[in-house]
DNA sequence: CCAACGAAACTGGTTAACCAGATTGGTTTG
DNA sequence: CAAACCAATCTGGTTAACCAGTTTCGTTGG
């Protein structure tokens, strides 16, 4: 058989033919939700690809809720219902990577509610562990030292506290690529890190008072620079 | 070799305790961004895994952003920094499943920022696919089908119109989800259903009609049973 | 004639062998 | 002595063979 190595790019164009192919399986053979798809084995012959391509193919979907695997057994389709599952599969074949700005946006979205929600539920474990973030992140400003990391670790604490675990799901997924464009952009600054202790020293002090309207305040005056920020790009 | 099948729960358990031998290896070996991992077949054989199970682990600790893998070559560790990338291992390892609540929250939340941007940077093409999106839910319920995958299908097209990628892509993962709790909870109504073709159309003139305000507005009253059910649970 | 049984085929998951590009360290050459 | 080179080695990615439940369907016994 003939080899050839794969850019990441190429390799997820073939992923994202096998997934269309599996669309378009799925709606010639007129497969319902519940239905078994053909084997891994099958597939791979019928595609012409590798089985492990089909399975990461498979594994995507899966992610996206719309197969099921079971071992031993099969590939089910998920009870959404053929327009859902075409609807679906056509968005995430066009789906692109987050740009920097929808990435800040959807930032600011989350905290300004997760500040809230954090106010409304945090517990006392929950304090805690804002507080150590909080004072890690004063000891690096005050030696003069990048507090990025500890800044954000702050962020994901209230995340956690807002008792939301979709919301805290999506904070992780996008801290990384916040840290790194951050880093690219050169958005951070030491002046405005000594100000940053203040901030978050006031957005811990609402959440501690339960004070949601208070929390959701001080988080936006901590997001002002960065507001700005993301709409002159 | 002795052979077991697990089940999907327990070899979860298995990659989250390579997970943290990972992080375990970074703090003592004290790896620092840009370093390379140990290689695959070291990592399984020093923590007496399969070679699959280290790789899957990686793949997941890849997709949160904390390791990149390069062909041929190894895979390293991403630009966060040692104190955010302990932090972000701790909180992906304690992370829980979405549970209804959650994602009904969060759904509201984006779902009232999206319509808002949708109504701002709508493209003619968008509005297009939305009017589609409106009238295969319109068909349905007027001919007493059951129509919640076209409904959540144009609250999709909103999302796409909005412009915002990483929102399009969170609301992508929670549409599935949201289907499938629905059904469990029989949150549909028929008689809701009529009413939401006046509500979508509603939606459909303010964002067409660009307003944010009166866009937002009607979101909310579209979502007004749903956040009461929401809060209720 | 039908239900109960069982073996063979089929399933997703797992393992081990293999691929070719990237890396490395020692040798050679200017 | 330094730079260029080359082969041995190491890397993540890929393939094929294997594992053990699950399903299926023909057979058998009542």
């Amino acid at each position: 058989m003939k080899l050839e190595i794969l850019t990441k790019n190429e390799n997820q164009e073939i992923q994202n033919g096998i997934i269309s192919k599996i669309r378009d399986l799925i709606n010639y053979k007129n497969l319902e939700p519940g239905d078994k798809l053909p084997s891994e084995r099958m597939l791979s012959e019928k595609f012409e690809v590798s089985r492990t391509n089909v399975r990461e193919a498979i594994q995507k979907l899966e992610f996206y809720g719309l197969l099921k695997s079971k071992p031993q057994s099969g590939t089910f389709i998920a009870d959404i219902g053929q327009v859902a599952m075409n609807g679906m599969i056509e968005d995430i074949l066009r789906l692109e990577d987050s740009d920097f700005k929808s990435l800040v946006e959807t930032r600011i979205l989350l905290e300004l509610k997760t500040v809230r929600l954090a106010a409304q539920r945090r517990t006392e474990e929950d304090l805690i562990q804002m507080k150590e973030a909080l004072d890690a992140y004063s000891v690096k400003v005050e030696n003069g030292e990048d507090a990025m990391q500890e800044d954000l670790l702050f962020h994901l604490a209230i995340a956690k506290a807002s008792g939301n675990s979709t919301m805290n799901t999506f904070m992780l997924i996008i801290t990384p690529e916040i840290i790194t464009k951050f880093e690219e952009h050169h958005v951070c600054d030491k002046g405005l890190a000594f100000m940053g202790i203040q901030e978050h020293q006031d957005i811990f002090d609402a959440i501690k008072n339960q004070n949601p309207q208070e929390a959701k305040a001080k988080m936006k005056v901590h997001f002002k620079a960065l507001y700005q920020y993301c709409y002159n790009i």
